[in-house]
DNA sequence: GTCTATACTGAGATAGAC
DNA sequence: GTCTATCTCAGTATAGAC
């Protein structure tokens, strides 16, 4: 049946939203969704492509939707470089307006970002997008050194990652919450790049 | 014997920094301490207690030398509050220290906070600590509503954890790494609190 | 092509002999 | 204190029913 796949999906994707990936078992999913166990390796080879086919289908509305965004925020600024805070809104506004209609969605993939160890192929995945958003930021910061800009992206990127494993953002508002995202992440990629004074003072 | 504690403590320490606690196990471990698999049991009881009493063991002196950080600051201060930047100093700067003779330690601590679902006994343990920097933070930034402090320093510690996160620091320099946090973060910290218009914008 | 029953390997945990 | 044996449960693999 072409259901048994759609009720593993529906299961896995509401368990892994509520209580993780690793602590949500291949077991917990088909006693949820009424299906053998060997249907998970049949339709999907594993746990963890489960894992990329549910994040994948979420995902690519919301990565189509911040590729458009950033399209059309550079058509809208010529020749001139978008804004940080028009990059930034680019990324973050399609993925809240995805959040208010799933949030637990938002959470697992919060989860997932935070943990470090991304599979290979959602990795994969959203590489192509996260490269055109780099190349932004470096247009918008140019007194940045490469490697502090590297590092302050990641940086925001935990930050966006620690609001995303929230459980819900503040009366469900998520776009009320990606906007104060934009002011606490632009103001930290604005910061001046720090003197580097370290060794002197610690020698102190 | 006494030393059979201290072989699997070890052997831990090295092997959850290189690989992360979820993907070391227990067998993995005994077999690099060269000790049995009940002993771990008999010393630890499990191997989130295992974890615990690790973590614990290496943060008890940051931890120490983050509060008397701030004791000290909070008296240069006298009757005025603390600046964002002191405090974050004050948290910052002794982890630092501490991360440049174990980067290992450093990793795994950024990855558990990364996780989210940090062992209960492990939380616990940081959560005085903690406390005493959002009750500073709290002076500092008075005009933030309660509401939107929490949230932000929370996107900080995500902002942090991210950084820990990196395998090394640049050129191993910790304490500069640490100053740039500083930089990034309190630029977040400070940034001017976003007006709530997001509905508005919305549905234009 | 789909799905079920069943078995395999490795994980953490535990009881009891020594 | 330490070790052997064993338990349960995880993800995985496969043979075969329909």
């Amino acid at each position: 049946m072409i259901e048994t796949k759609d009720k593993i999906l529906d299961a896995a994707e509401r368990l892994f939203g509520e209580r993780g990936y690793a602590e949500t078992s291949l077991r917990h999913i088909i006693a949820d969704a009424g299906v053998n166990l060997a249907a998970i390796h049949y339709h999907f080879g594993s746990k963890e492509d489960l894992l990329v086919q549910l994040v994948r289908r979420r995902a690519e509305p919301i990565n189509a939707g911040r590729l458009a965004a950033l399209d059309q925020a550079e058509a809208e600024a010529g020749p001139a470089s978008v804004s940080v805070e028009k990059i930034l809104e680019a990324f973050l506004l399609p993925a809240a307006e995805a959040a208010a209609k799933r949030p637990e969605m938002t959470r697992l993939m919060g989860r997932l970002h935070a943990e470090g160890c991304i599979p290979p192929g959602i990795k994969s995945y959203f590489t192509p997008m996260v490269e055109r958003f780099i190349a932004a930021a470096r247009r918008a910061l140019p007194h940045l050194p490469e490697e502090e800009l590297l590092w302050r992206l990641r940086a925001s990127a935990g930050a966006m990652a620690f609001t995303m494993l929230e459980p819900h953002a503040p009366q469900g508002d998520y776009l009320a919450r990606a906007r104060q995202l934009v002011a606490f992440v632009s103001g930290g990629l604005r910061a001046p790049a720090s003197v580097v004074e370290a060794k002197v003072e610690v020698t102190q």
